[in-house]
DNA sequence: GACGAAACATACCGACCAGTCGGATTGTAG
DNA sequence: CTACAATCCGACTGGTCGGTATGTTTCGTC
């Protein structure tokens, strides 16, 4: 294997071991020693790759949101009505494995940590993956009268939140097919939780 | 003063300042030594009334949460339609003041610091304050044929994450009365965010 | 006002942890 | 083969923090 290539196995393996670990404690509980011992090296190859613990964790999150805008912006791109493209990029989401979609809640989890240079660059970072994607579709369907007049920004924010629902173990339990899953978001969304004329009651 | 009295006016001292800081600062960040310097007492005061960190801050969560339990279930208990008394309930949190309603953002943010028997009891008392409330709303609502037939929990928690939202400082900037966010909520839980028929387009 | 107990202060300890440093090892180029 | 650089090791450091041990003050009681 070529010095290079090692390098970049061992990066990943440390960044792997740092996901895992984030995702199961909280940021001051995962240590740097742990980090390093569940990859197999040493704090001092950690450190050779990594300037600090923030820097390795903030690398790991902005990596994983750079693979997510482009998975994303890739669902959105097509048309079709907003509930079509709503539908396509909150799919994309479900059928992520779970690690991978459990990673945009770190984000939420952990913002407060850092500091304002950092701290925006985050939100950023965020916002540009997903949360921009949802208020553009919903800016546009209320262009098109799909959706009534509100503040886009607000509603999509309201949309996301439902989608987070959906990602509760007990949502999982009454609904094990992500159409199912998405078929509910989707409805609530967009007619409420009142029953519509066109329902049937049994 | 009494003894027992002064002995009370340090103990409240320490969980305003806890309060306080427990809000703007994570867990670990707040340090014993600085919420007793905030107190205006030493470490020493500190733990002659406590006997550790997690118990200062579970004793001030769970102190909060039978105030808001009381609080709450005041405002659900004279009936009307479901969509009267979620509206009740929800008025009588969002007109609570700024730290107060934030208190509960805390236990959401830090349920997973603690191990089962505590985190067990926290949220237990957290589910008893609000959610089972607005669960119970729900489900009689969907008895009388007002909400369409769905699992009330998982609907009860789409609600909530609804009020969630609505709590940011984009929402803040765009209501300025209680009665406008809650309107938008309502309506918005429960006839969705398309355009109704009766709606008049400017 | 004497005495015992509760309320508080101060100095300190042990554990832990991010980050460092000198050196050993491994790969690479000439 | 050699010289050099990148990679990696593991012991160590400086500092922080939760918690404690030991005093000192304040307060109720008789």
């Amino acid at each position: 294997m070529t010095s290079l290539a090692k390098s970049e196995a061992t990066i990943a393996r440390i960044l792997d071991a740092a996901r895992s670990l984030f995702l199961s404690r909280s940021y001051a509980e995962v240590t740097t020693a742990r980090i390093a011992r569940s990859a197999g090296v040493t704090k001092g190859a950690l450190y050779h790759h990594f300037s600090s613990k923030e820097e390795l964790y903030l690398g790991m999150l902005h990596a994983d949101l750079r693979e997510k805008e482009e998975l994303f912006q890739r669902a959105v791109e097509a048309g079709g009505t907003a509930r079509e493209r709503l539908g396509r990029l909150t799919r994309a989401f479900l059928e992520l494995p779970g690690p991978a979609r459990d990673v945009i809640k770190l984000i939420r989890r952990d913002v407060n940590i850092f500091a304002d240079p950092e701290r925006g660059e985050l939100v950023r970072a965020y916002q540009r993956a997903l949360p921009e994607l949802v208020e553009q579709i919903v800016s546009e369907g209320i262009g098109t009268g799909e959706l009534a007049t509100a503040d886009a920004r607000l509603l999509s924010w309201h949309y996301v939140a439902l989608v987070e629902v959906s990602l509760s173990a007990h949502a999982d339990r009454l609904h094990e097919s992500v159409d199912d899953k998405l078929r509910q978001v989707l409805d609530l969304f967009f007619h409420g939780a009142a029953p519509r004329p066109g329902d049937s009651e049994s």
